[in-house]
DNA sequence: GCCGTTTTCGGCCCGACTGTTTTCAGTCG
């Protein structure tokens, strides 16, 4: 059997499964145990396929949290294709986990008795035992857990899953503007995955402090656009939006502000970290503080309850267990790049293509945010929706912006419009527009927009040979990801990481919120490789070069400083770091 | 079942809310 087709996901899908089996079964511990090392998997930048076949059981041993017993049962998936065990677990419950645990509310104990009494496997069935009304006679059934399940099953018909953080987080951050305005509250931040900047993100979570918790329950459960409220209580509510979103609200004293902040920005595994800290000191962490027996020894913000645990302050961008507490304790966190170091932005789209305003309109709005230049970069004559440029027009383009220029100038404005492109990549790796053009360009970027089903080997040889051409400066959104309407293709990171350090290539970090790409780890990698990078906001209008910041966020999860961003600097030298 | 700057054995993060209960199990984060 080809072992390559066994991939990192469907090993930990069923070591996941595992758990939730054994869960069923209350036993203890190991549902935790196999949890953990489906999260081990899944954290590794190589596939366990490759790793069993170069250095076999041992080294899949070596995987963080797969003991000798789950390395075994890795082996027999990649040598038969099967786990004997999950075989059997699943012959004892066969249901569809994956379709049941979506259900709010359904848990592995449900599951279980659902399937035993009602023979119930997957979302379907259980839709269907809903309209009998059979759910309400169940033990530990009743009433309101089968219209839970029913308003469960319609919000999974509705929405699929993830939001993107850039399409959402005014959203939120609009609430919590309201929730500041209560009277008694005194900080209403947004914490969770929002605020470590995680490119698409679950849901949302809420902190407030205030004397009068009653007040902010209740007006955030009654406020516009919820659907539905699935806990109303002192400390905790939790709704669902009408687009979907679920957010959650916590209300906690002053004395335990940075205590709860850091409980409830995560990461889950960051947090259980943290606290195991604290039980090796024999003292206890949670959303209250840390405490020494009954007194409290730290709480009242983050960076003291860092500072007891013997670590320095970590970002929240950084709290994903990758390292970044070893690398606190040795004093080695990177100075990451800041929020407001960006000098330019290397793509943006003009009406000349598919963007929605001039030049000079997208000009103005970037000197008005304080950037000193940007890249047009307007799509090339094989993208022919977008009315791409041909050799004739992106000419006609050059004279506008050196006439642009110098009005900007004549106004003793500072700033400069570079002339750029974002080229088209061929299907055999060559460019849409001759190299003679491409030459007169301040800054070439090339991007794939077509063929994006090739093999992975065509896939990665064609975009290889665009970088290997000495103009192309920029590989724009290396991946081709779209969140939420197409995955990445199928390409070997790895070797275009190389290659871009061998040609001299940047690889660009696309801002555009469903774009966020490079991913973080890519990000981490380039640094490894000692590959430099760009953020751009990739606009589209004007208002979209305020998505800039979310390119500084993923760059801020891969562990980025400012020296491997080449439009931090001012433009002369940025330009010196082309090809 | 995994893991070790307290441990190779004996631990394993911790608390809030809901619904179905009559003191608590299940789920969630």
């Amino acid at each position: 059997m080809d072992i390559t087709f066994m991939s990192n996901e469907a090993i930990a899908k069923i070591l996941q499964e595992i758990a939730i089996y054994l869960e069923m079964d209350d036993v203890p511990f190991r549902p935790r145990a196999y949890e953990k090392a489906s999260e081990g998997i899944l954290g590794l930048d190589r596939s366990a396929a490759e790793i069993y076949s170069s250095g076999g059981l041992a080294a899949l041993e070596n995987i963080p949290n797969v003991g000798i017993s789950i390395a075994e049962k890795i082996e027999e998936f990649l040598k038969t294709g099967k786990i004997k065990d999950y075989e059997l677990l699943k012959r004892k419950i066969p249901v569809n986990l994956g379709e049941l645990r979506m259900v709010e509310g359904i848990g592995p104990k449900k599951i279980k008795i659902l399937y035993q009494k009602l023979k119930i496997r997957n979302l379907k069935d259980l839709e269907s035992a809903v309209k009998a009304g059979k759910i309400r006679k169940l033990a530990g059934f009743g009433e309101r857990s089968e219209e839970n399940i029913s308003k469960g099953l319609e919000f999974i018909k509705k929405s699929g899953g993830r939001f993107v953080l850039g399409f959402i987080d005014a959203q939120v951050g609009e609430i919590t503007g309201n929730l500041r305005k209560i009277k008694g509250v005194r900080e209403a931040v947004v914490a969770g995955s929002i605020r470590r900047r995680k490119d698409a993100i679950g849901d949302a979570d809420i902190l407030v402090i205030s004397d009068k918790p009653k007040e902010v329950m209740d007006y955030f459960v009654s406020m516009p656009g919820v659907a539905r409220i699935f806990a109303h209580g002192e400390t905790k509510s939790a709704i669902k939006l009408s687009n979907g979103l679920d957010v959650d609200l916590r209300v906690v004293p002053e004395e335990s502000y940075g205590a709860a902040l850091n409980y409830f920005t995560g990461s889950k595994d960051h947090n259980v970290a943290l606290r195991e800290l604290a039980i090796k000191r024999g003292w206890k962490l949670n959303e209250y503080g840390l405490f020494d027996g009954k007194k409290r020894i730290a709480g009242k913000n983050e960076e003291e309850i860092y500072k007891k645990l013997g670590l320095s302050y970590i970002e929240p961008e950084l709290r994903e267990m990758s390292g970044e507490l070893e690398a606190s304790r040795a004093g080695k966190l990177p100075d990451l790049i800041g929020y407001g170091d960006l000098k330019g932005d290397l793509q943006v789209q003009t009406s000349w293509t598919d963007g929605a305003q001039s030049i000079e309109e997208m000009a103005r709005a970037a000197i008005d945010l304080g950037l000193e230049y940007i890249v047009i970069t307007d799509h090339t004559k094989r993208l022919a929706m977008t009315r791409g440029l041909n050799e004739t027009r992106i000419r006609m383009q050059w004279k506008e912006i050196d006439e642009i220029n110098r009005k900007l100038k004549s106004e003793g404005l500072k700033f400069r419009i570079l002339k750029g492109t974002e080229c088209d990549i061929l299907k055999d790796g060559t460019m849409d527009l001759p190299d003679e053009i491409l030459s007169k360009c301040d800054v070439v970027g090339a991007s794939v927009h077509s063929l994006f089903n090739l093999p992975k080997k065509e896939q990665t040889d064609r975009i290889m040979r665009a970088m290997s051409n000495p103009h192309v400066d920029i590989l724009f959104h290396p991946t081709g990801r779209v969140l939420n309407k197409r995955d990445a293709y199928e390409v070997d990171m790895d070797a275009i990481i190389a290659h871009a350090k061998k040609t001299g290539t940047v690889l660009e970090i696309d801002a555009y919120p469903d774009r966020a790409d490079l991913k973080a780890e890519h990000i981490r990698k380039c640094i490894e490789a000692g590959v430099k990078m760009s953020i751009d906001s990739d606009a589209h209008h004007s208002s979209h070069f305020e998505f800039l910041k979310y390119g500084i966020s993923q760059a801020r999860r891969g562990w980025a400083e400012k020296k491997y961003i080449i439009n931090v600097w001012p433009v002369e030298k940025m330009l010196g770091m082309l090809k």
